[in-house]
DNA sequence: CAACAGTACTGGACAGTCTAGTTTTATGCA
DNA sequence: TGCATAAAACTAGACTGTCCAGTACTGTTG
């Protein structure tokens, strides 16, 4: 244990240590300010950096912003995907989305997740590649994850599916178009509490069982 | 016939004329470059309007953005529902929920209206209130229009509803989530072409009545 | 000696104002 | 009605003050 994971500060290298802390200071700001109200003094200062250094890490403005979105970006959609069980058959199926559900809505509606939505969607013509990169590493692949699963859960006779694309979109919508497009619009206050977000997801769930489910309870 | 309401240009006292040529131009440039993207050099410009001529007429940039977004706003949302007919006892009730969706997606699914979406995304924190507008005289109206529509044919035994207003959100957010949000984040190249607009709002309005209808066909 | 801090600097953009001269519209009078 | 004239709105463009991305320079530190 002579090196020690203490996350945080105090790791590696002082130019890694720069570079983690202009990083870190880059996000605030720019989740904060976003791309054109960002201005790169305040960066150095909260990173507490010169500004040479900035520039010496990354080239640009441009450069930067899009390498804070991208990271993020692929961040977000590894934790919500890395954790996803499978049916177990001694289960209850309503349970088992339910709980899907309920995971994938704690995780996605993070304050900071949401800014980082609103910034790339305020950004798209200015960067269309970011957006596309969000989308993918986002809905996209929730809804493939899923698509994957109903597939096996209808081999199993479990769901009634016809197009597994299709009926994993209308899942992931039933759960996640309520509350994210209010915290789109409305502001990280509108952003719904566990036990909301708990009784949401167990109305998608019915919904959506009613409609691709096996036996109506 | 002394007075020609002949549309566009040439209306009214010059004065009038100017605001109304300022007010166009404005909407072009901000929904293309963003609120801070914006100068108003080129809304002057581009209204064929000397800069002074702008500031007389409004106080400032933000004024008039927020003129802007406002009068849009107002405009798609009164579009939407102005044309909304009754249930015909006659009639199928899928299709009947069909045209309405269809109704609904056509309308909203502009180019310009999914820009000023956007744009307003972007600058949540900047003009909360602008955000919270969009969103009460957008989602916020189609829903409490639906859910009165659901009341109405629960009451003549045609849907089972629990609540009028999750059902309402059910159904709004299985026709328009799977385009707005691919909008968003894809750009308006990928808004559907209308007979994809159509399969999907089939699709929708499958899941809602397996969920909400009175028979299962 | 390479990366750093601190800070001054360059060059350009841009919101909003100012000035001086022109055009439109409103008003008053014959 | 028609015409003069004043008030209001407009044009064109220069100008102020500020902000900011990116650079340059002079030391200082790991």
């Amino acid at each position: 244990m002579t090196e020690v994971a203490t996350a945080q500060k105090a790791d590696g290298p002082r130019s890694t240590r720069k570079r983690q802390a202009i990083l870190a200071a880059a996000t605030e700001v720019f989740l904060k300010s976003g791309y054109l109200g960002t201005n790169m003094d305040e960066i150095a200062a909260l990173s507490e950096v010169s500004k040479q250094t900035v520039y010496k890490h990354f080239a640009s403005k441009e450069a930067l912003f899009i390498e804070i979105v991208t990271s993020m970006t692929g961040a977000a959609g590894d934790s919500v995907h890395d954790q996803a069980p499978e049916f177990d058959e001694s289960g209850d199926l309503a349970t088992y989305l339910h709980d899907y559900a309920e995971r994938q809505l704690i995780v996605v509606l993070t304050p900071r997740l949401m800014q980082l939505r609103r910034l790339v969607i305020g950004e798209v013509s200015r960067f269309p590649e970011l957006a596309k990169v969000l989308y993918e590493r986002g809905p996209q692949r929730a809804m493939t994850a899923l698509a994957t699963i109903f597939e096996r859960l209808a081999e199993r006779d479990l769901l009634t599916i016809d197009d597994p694309m299709v009926a994993a979109s209308h899942f992931n919508w039933l759960i996640m178009s309520t509350p994210v497009n209010q915290a789109m619009l409305l502001g990280d206050s509108a952003i719904p509490s566990p036990e909301e977000l708990r009784r949401h997801a167990a109305d998608g769930v019915r919904v959506f069982l009613a409609a691709y489910g096996k036996q109506q309870s």
